[in-house]
DNA sequence: ACTTTACGTCAAGTATCCTTTACATTCAAT
DNA sequence: ATTGAATGTAAAGGATACTTGACGTAAAGT
């Protein structure tokens, strides 16, 4: 199960640098990074932050891959 | 901040089991247990298996709930 | 009475998220 | 060439999520 994010594209969207965006949350710049990175997926709390800074849902903003090895039917 | 969730009404709903849920998720049942008293969050990915297993979206499942009191972080 | 099912607590350990510090690179200004 | 802003890496430690196991309670059904 991957979980891919549209951070960077909604940071920048809204002119925002890492730095600011880490203070705006009330986090590290490395948490932002990391999470743009793909190094984790922030915590719940978190991501409810990020998706209300950009006006957005959690779900907009946080792709959920199902990985299914071996399956090949895309469904949805 | 807090985050309240409608995780039993939805395993109710669902006629699950902490333990059936549990499995259907590939948590323990501890895990279910503290979410749902609200013992701490759950992480994003689970968060989005709750929410996909009730076929329903994290902000509907769960409740993010701007806490007021005191605020000590003047951002922006 | 006994068993089963479901819900709950507690505690100790592991895994993941997040912070802090320090340092490196790139780019756009001087 | 140097400064500053923005992005990045790495590593150690702290905080939170999650597991495992042991145990308690209560209700429902033999």
């Amino acid at each position: 199960m991957l979980l891919k994010n549209h951070v960077v594209e909604y940071r920048k969207k809204y002119g925002l640098s890492q730095d600011r965006l880490a203070e705006k949350l009330g986090v590290s710049r490395q948490t932002i990074i990391s999470i743009e990175k793909g190094k984790y997926s922030p915590s719940l709390p978190l991501a409810f932050l990020l998706a209300k800074t950009f006006n957005t849902t959690i779900e907009e903003l946080f792709v959920f891959e199902e990985e299914k090895k071996g399956k090949r039917d895309a469904k949805q």
